[in-house]
DNA sequence: TTCTATTGACGACGCGTGTCGTCGCCTCGT
DNA sequence: ACGAGGCGACGACACGCGTCGTCAATAGAA
């Protein structure tokens, strides 16, 4: 539902919250698991937290022990549409023409090519659209 | 060589930039351009092209019939090392993830899905590590 | 009950960004 | 020679964002 795109703080809670899976997180949790990869105040992830609430992207529920926030876009859908985007911005929506430039870069290296190749093997060569949708 | 993402206003101007080639483009013709597209005003134009000169992403040369501006690095430089960062924070650093999935998004269709085949049957399996160096 | 610590809400500051206006300089046509 | 228009430099403003401090409320300990 929300679009923008998230900014490296932001997604840095969108992360952890990720990670909590459906049952969420309080912003006390999320902020010492950030606190464990840098140094930073409480009240800076209660704003960061807040602000994405308002936003749309973290849904709020009172539960016992505190407020606890939890994803409202799964991260899927949510890289899914970022790797769109990004790919339609920079690569003329093509996929491949990414994949070709990352070909030569150490971000693809023999592993990753046969992994690649195994992924195309199973797709859908003509594909009847799956439907992988939850009702 | 400049790091940090390209802004969408940024990202605009480089994408005119790069098109004009290495002669570069005036900031009028930057503006022409741009405004084609959208309405803005010329001093917004001269001063997103300043700082992005003063930040390494534009050259600067003074040329018969005023200033010309180039491109520092060049649009697949940009767009590889985007793409490396892009995959490392949403598909931990695996290219392969994101075509996966990219699967079942309009974004990967059946022609796509071939034409990724042949790169990767055209791509080296083993690497012996091309060195694509300009000596 | 009273004190203390935790929690959430809110405001504030500094900075980068997008947007624009104004100023000074140069050039060309008259 | 002189005025007008184009061009670049610079400053200003609003806004979002990351960061933090302070305040009120609430819960637990004394």
């Amino acid at each position: 539902m929300p679009e923008g795109t998230l900014t490296p703080a932001q997604y840095e809670i969108m992360d952890v919250v990720w990670q909590a899976g459906s049952d969420g997180a309080t912003v006390a949790e999320i902020w010492h698991t950030i606190s464990e990869s840098r140094s930073v105040a409480r009240t800076t992830i209660l704003n960061l937290v807040d602000r994405l609430e308002k936003r749309g992207w973290l849904n709020r529920r009172d539960a016992d022990g505190g407020v606890r926030y939890s994803a409202a876009v799964s991260r899927d859908r949510t890289s899914t549409a970022l790797a769109g985007e990004f790919v339609q911005q920079f690569f003329d929506g093509s996929a491949a023409n990414l994949v070709m430039s990352l070909l030569g870069t150490s971000r693809l290296n023999a592993d990753e090519i046969r992994k690649l190749r195994d992924i195309l093997d199973q797709a859908p060569a003509r594909p009847g659209k799956r439907e992988g949708g939850r009702p």
